[in-house]
DNA sequence: GAGGCGTACGAACGAACGTTCGTACGTAAG
DNA sequence: CTTACGTACGAACGTTCGTTCGTACGCCTC
């Protein structure tokens, strides 16, 4: 199960291509779900032949397994590279939602589908993805659990990161970047605010609730 | 489109057969999404052959229906008994999150195909549907706004209800009944003050943020 | 017993699915 | 020019889908 489509002699824009495929399939499934994804579908909005996909990926599971992993892989590359020199500890915390703000923002489609398809492969491909997720989520555990260096153990610090986990994931199920008035920034300095210090102390202060 | 199955001569049992099925489909829809289940298998699952469902709703498409229309109007419901005769403005929020909360935990299927499939249904069946999850949106966005009444205007309160909303709706994702060691209403009271005082001070404090 | 109706199911329908096969075209190496 | 190979596609494969049809059984009313 799952035979990765391995390197081979590739003819040059073989890769460029293969990533047009994988826009194309992640807009396809953030349209209409995995399973209602139909590879005809896929095909004409990658303007190829049904056939023709099976030339870049083995088949329909390893299209979803490439969006997720790749989007995790850049999620977690794009946090660690916003958060170099950065010590402060509530400004880590507001960095590390900006990034995945800014990331969800841009790439909708892929994480849409990475938001609602989490469950859907299985086997390998569902561990590989899982590891990268489950770094990604032990990043901003470990950014919770930096915020309060005076206390020892902080037994609810992983339930607190789920929760804002929660708020940062779900905002794709209301937000519409091109109708909203409100930008990407201003949401992920909001969110960071209600998650730090709630909803009365971040709207009564007129800031983001005191990050430096 | 959708013609839903009229109220016509029935057997006595009729409803909770149709119940039973309604619960068989959401926990098959719960599993493998709505796309990915088979009408064969919701079948198998009530114990009915694949022909007998068509006695009790008019296809596939009414078993979301209806299993998303009861489950948001129950959820309404139980919300506004739950609040009579509550009047602070904090424990009546930490009452409507507690109720969501203890429903979620007791219809975890239901629940979870509510807010998996939001999008799945469409035309009129959508609509309805809508119309119950924005009132009961609407209910929520109430009682923040509720929170400050010395203010005339909060804008930024309806995104703050969204976000609340990623918080309790979300945790489906992570939350396993059986296996955690917090208890729904615990989960509830830490998600009120989560977002009423922030990370720092619902667990610097050691209650759940003072609730009565 | 005869008739009507609600309920149940096996069989079958056309449609759509993911995928494979055979073939054709274009290009680079021999 | 010939050969080899990566790329592309139309056609077709077997399977599964949601749904319908015809029929049979059980129960109530005459």
């Amino acid at each position: 199960m799952l035979k990765l489509n391995t390197a081979q002699n590739r003819t040059p824009g073989f890769d460029g291509k293969r990533l047009h495929l994988l826009e194309s399939a992640a807009r396809v499934f953030s349209r209409t779900g995995y399973d209602g994804a139909s590879m005809r579908r896929i095909a004409a909005e990658a303007q190829v032949s049904p056939a023709g996909i099976y030339n870049y990926v083995a088949g329909k599971e390893e299209l979803l397994y490439w969006i997720q992993y790749h989007t995790f892989d850049s999620l977690l590359r794009s946090l660690n590279r916003s958060l170099e020199g950065v010590s402060d500890p509530r400004v880590r915390l507001a960095t590390a939602v900006r990034n995945h703000v800014r990331h969800f923002g841009e790439n909708m489609h892929e994480l849409k589908v990475c938001a609602r398809e989490l469950e859907t492969l299985e086997g390998e491909a569902y561990d590989a993805v899982h590891e990268r997720r489950r770094s990604y989520f032990e990043a901003f555990h470990n950014l919770v659990k930096g915020l309060q260096p005076e206390q020892g153990h902080q037994p609810d610090s992983w339930i607190a990161t789920a929760n804002l986990f929660g708020m940062i994931n779900w905002f794709y199920q209301w937000y519409d970047a091109g109708r909203s008035r409100m930008s990407l920034d201003d949401l992920a300095a909001q969110q960071t605010a209600l998650f730090l210090d709630g909803y009365f102390a971040s709207t009564s202060n007129g800031d983001d609730g005191g990050n430096e």
